[in-house]
DNA sequence: CGGATTTGACCGGCGC
DNA sequence: GCGCCGGTCAAATCCG
């Protein structure tokens, strides 16, 4: 494992949570399937700069996860490995994971076909957009869960106020906020496509962003899933998309219009929840450990607001080239890299 | 023509 | 209490 690296990012808190390889980050990803009820998981709650009550990170797509927790913070010194080493006791990765989602991933990104076995590819929109592999990085974001924060929260960050609607409601009756998970996702375009069909519901001007941001909702039938779109204006080539709510379907995109497209459903062995948000996740992990070291080190405008000095895997040969190269050269590198990732232990 | 997008208005929470 | 601002609504418009 080398090289393959992103981070998670709460924004209430302002901390990073980095992973250097796939391997850490089902460790990390297992962070968000932490639903501890009130008054349990200690251990989350002694970190200095994460929530324990994060919602299953799977669950801001489509099922839930079975993984427990490992992370980092990079404002926390790294010495929160001892926390981190505690936590590893806890770890029961899912098998299987990785494998598939590899698979899935390489189609993604890759200039064939994808693969059957993709729910990613059974759009054909979202299969283009990653397909020219705009996609240069990702940093996935937590926002917290106010629901599950309970006493935990201290204060709501901005952008995390998502808490009116214009319609009457009862006396008194305060919304109710989803959990919400964000992704940074260096691309060209704004509305990633990432297997769900939305419709824009709205846009806004961005407070000191001279980026608009766009609100959109689950085009499927009482689904609550809501998103948000935006570009950081520290860096125009990152969009932040924002997903709050939970599906309440199984099938992404693909249910309607498209069910020519549908992908067959995922091998026996993993569990129907875990293919697409795995997929998608994986495919902007792939994509962007190997691109963004460098450049998240470097350039400190690139969108991320925290210092970039976390020790990493030398960046790859396309790590230091441009990102026309980057991307030019991204095909092999995640080709390369796919095996690696099945291979995991 | 139906669905998606745009866009100005409106609502309500929050800070001062 | 007031103003700011994020989020949502809904009519108008666009588009396939």
């Amino acid at each position: 494992m080398s090289g393959e690296k992103g981070e998670i990012y709460h924004p209430d808190h302002g901390h990073h949570y980095l992973f250097r390889d796939v391997a850490e980050f089902y460790d990390l990803s297992s962070l968000f399937s932490q639903r501890p009820g009130p008054g349990t998981n200690s251990l989350l709650h002694d970190l200095p700069s994460i929530d324990a009550s994060f919602p299953a990170f799977a669950d801001y797509f489509n099922g839930t996860s079975d993984h427990d927790t490992v992370y980092r913070s990079v404002d926390a010194p790294y010495s929160s490995n001892v926390k981190k080493e505690a936590l590893h006791g806890m770890d029961h990765v899912t098998d299987g994971v990785i494998c598939n989602t590899s698979s899935v991933s390489r189609a993604d990104c890759g200039t064939g076909p994808a693969t059957p076995n993709s729910s990613m590819s059974s759009s054909s929109s979202e299969a283009a957009a990653i397909d020219d592999c705009k996609i240069d990085s990702m940093v996935l974001k937590q926002e917290g869960d106010e629901e599950v924060k309970g006493e935990a929260t201290t204060k709501v960050e901005e952008g995390d106020k998502a808490k009116k609607v214009n319609k009457p409601r009862a006396k008194g009756e305060k919304r109710q906020r989803q959990p919400r998970f964000a992704f940074m996702t260096k691309s060209e375009v704004d509305h990633l496509e990432d297997g769900y069909r939305w419709r824009k519901y709205g846009q806004k001007a961005v407070k000191n962003s001279p980026y608009p941001r766009s609100y959109y909702r689950c085009t499927t039938q009482k689904c609550p899933v809501k998103k948000r779109v935006e570009r950081s204006y520290q860096d125009p080539t990152v969009v932040i998309t924002t997903y709050e709510g939970k599906h309440t379907h199984q099938t992404p995109a693909t249910l309607r219009g498209s069910a020519h497209l549908l992908a067959p459903p995922p091998p026996p062995n993993l569990p129907l929840h875990m293919g697409f948000h795995r997929d998608l996740l994986m495919s902007h992990l792939i994509s962007s450990s190997m691109i963004t070291a460098p450049m998240d080190v470097t350039n400190p405008s690139n969108g991320m607001t925290m210092p970039m000095n976390f020790p990493l895997q030398p960046p790859t040969q396309s790590a230091n080239a441009p990102h026309s190269e980057n991307q030019l050269t991204e095909y092999g590198l995640l080709q390369d890299i796919v095996p690696s990732l099945i291979n995991q232990p």
